[in-house]
DNA sequence: GATGAATGAGTATTCATTCAT
DNA sequence: CATGAATGAATACTCATTCAT
């Protein structure tokens, strides 16, 4: 186990110093002179370590996806009887915490770029099967039990991930709590409904 | 007294040139400058008519959000029977065209702005409240004829533009055509067992 | 007595916002389209006017001295015994009111101009002649009754213009109000010793 | 470690071509633009070095009246007899060459700023502040050797400089150079009569 | 590994002005 | 008399990047 490379350190350094850039100021202002400031180090460093400034948005992706996995492998893992545990699943897809992990407005910034950025929307597309993975044995499981009848697997999954964006959607837009909460509830019920 | 005013004409043109270019080119390559260009007119004319930049993106906001909403209550009013109504609403909302309607790339360029420009958050609320009226109206017209039973009317359209917005989201992204009329024709399913 | 054109009034409206934005926001600031925001009016009109910013110019620092002229005379024209006169006169020109009179920054501001510009030096020079010439009778008739004693008239002239300046440049930089009473007390005994 | 600083040659030089339009062109044309095409250097270079055109105004002001002040001194130490000193020092400071060192104009452009630019009037207080206590040190000498009589040295001081400033005023405007001897010669003899 | 020099293209905006109405 | 359309040049400044040290 030896020593971490300077690099290593280094990379993670700039990107969480761009990441609270993204969720301070926004994409538009996120640059590269700006994120060296805050670090206090000249900006070509940033330019030695990644290349191109594109280079380093494509490492935040990665960077930025891979902590949304973790958070969502954590989510899923509720060793509980199945019916409790497809309860707390639910609970926290639809809960104000775990959809606001990584600030909404920082996810939002490159999904947009990833429209039009065929690398990110790679990032993206990639990071989606390897959800859709996860919640697919997930599914699978509660079938197999029998808390979920007649469904098709996959769609199902499609169903809970489409769901909870709407809501994400819906929600950073709308910006009021009683109205989430109500909105989560119903959803919740919703989804209930078409499963069980 | 003064010249003949063109403002309304050319304000529209340039909005129409600005969202091409937002279109092919996204947010951040879409500057005054090269929207100029592109009328082949001088900047510092665009200035004249908008005074800012910023004042440009809000109206460009709501010219934007016009039309959708046009759109939308295009897609509203078919006159049929009640049962056959619903259907073709929902068709409509979890169609293909519907949702690509003005491309979804300049829709999340300013849902993305939103988040952190007031003014454009506050557009983007007055017309999903207005949205919310359209179809308030429409869900409750279905409970009143008994399409619809135990449903408060409010969380039904919410429910709706949720998971509407949640394809958006996820379409978006994964662009296959295929995977697509799967997931709205299931999508359509969970509506209906969830309304009906 | 006809009345007056519609010209006449609008150019001293103009020369009139001129100034102000002159005085809060000095020369840079000082374009035409800010006047022409501040009187509610097209900047073409002051074009129309004024044909160009320079003319606009040159007529301005025309109605500045214009101004200060008549000021000048009023201070001077004080009907007493011409020992209690030359006092009053000598409190006058070093009294704050006097010195201040017509905002010092705006004064400069031209000042500033006219050592680059022609023909605003051209005015500058034929405004001080005027002036000379003004307190040139003032001062032979000091001498003639006998106040002022052995001094070549056009020297003293100059002597009191140039202590007077003197003492502007100073106090407006120093900017303390005690100071400026200390100096203009101390410049006063100054000038008897040398002229009585 | 990193590339040799080249910063206190690079920031003098472009003070120096500031300095050479602001005499040839005046402060409205100097922009930062123009310097840099003197140089022969892009524009962002300038601002490399000072951050903004106000910076490197502000630090122009410092170079400016550094040199003054360096002047000064000079002009001060002439090692003579008290009597022969008193007279040196009075002909230097209304000589024609120590008057007009380092370009009224480019003086003026900045004593123009200085009236509204809180960080400029600083520099020119503290300019002025240190030219005083240089003065004093110098008219303290003068009153013990008892050349100068009854007088208070402070005042003394703020009187020479008043006087002094009052003839660069009003000789830069008049631009006649007899004249301007005249004016000298009367105000040397207007110095003496009141301070001896 | 890290800095600083330097560039060149780009940004929004301001300004004075001309001209048609 | 007055407005509004339109231009073209100018402004300070930002940005990503290259290169020498």
């Amino acid at each position: 186990m030896g020593r971490k490379s300077k690099a290593a350190v280094r990379k993670r350094e700039i990107l969480e110093h761009f990441y609270n850039i993204l969720k301070e100021e926004g994409l538009e202002k996120a640059s590269i002179a700006k994120v060296a400031k805050r670090m206090a180090v000249n900006p070509s460093l940033l330019i030695h370590y990644f290349k191109t400034k594109e280079a380093m948005t494509v490492a935040f992706v990665t960077h930025l996806l891979e902590r949304y996995e973790t958070n969502i492998k954590a989510v899923l893992s509720s060793p509980n009887y199945p019916k409790e545990q497809f309860e707390t699943v639910l609970d926290n897809l639809f809960h104000e915490d775990w959809l606001h992990f990584s600030e909404p407005s920082v996810f939002y910034a490159f999904y947009y770029l990833s429209i039009r950025h065929e690398t990110i929307r790679h990032q993206f597309q990639a990071f989606y099967l390897r959800l859709r993975t996860l919640l697919l044995s997930q599914v699978r499981y509660w079938i197999e039990v029998g808390i979920i009848h007649d469904q098709d697997p996959h769609q199902v999954v499609e169903y809970l991930i489409i769901t909870n964006k709407g809501l994400l959607y819906y929600d950073q837009m709308m910006q009021d709590k009683v109205g989430f909460k109500n909105r989560a509830h119903y959803l919740k019920a919703a989804v209930r409904k078409v499963l069980l």
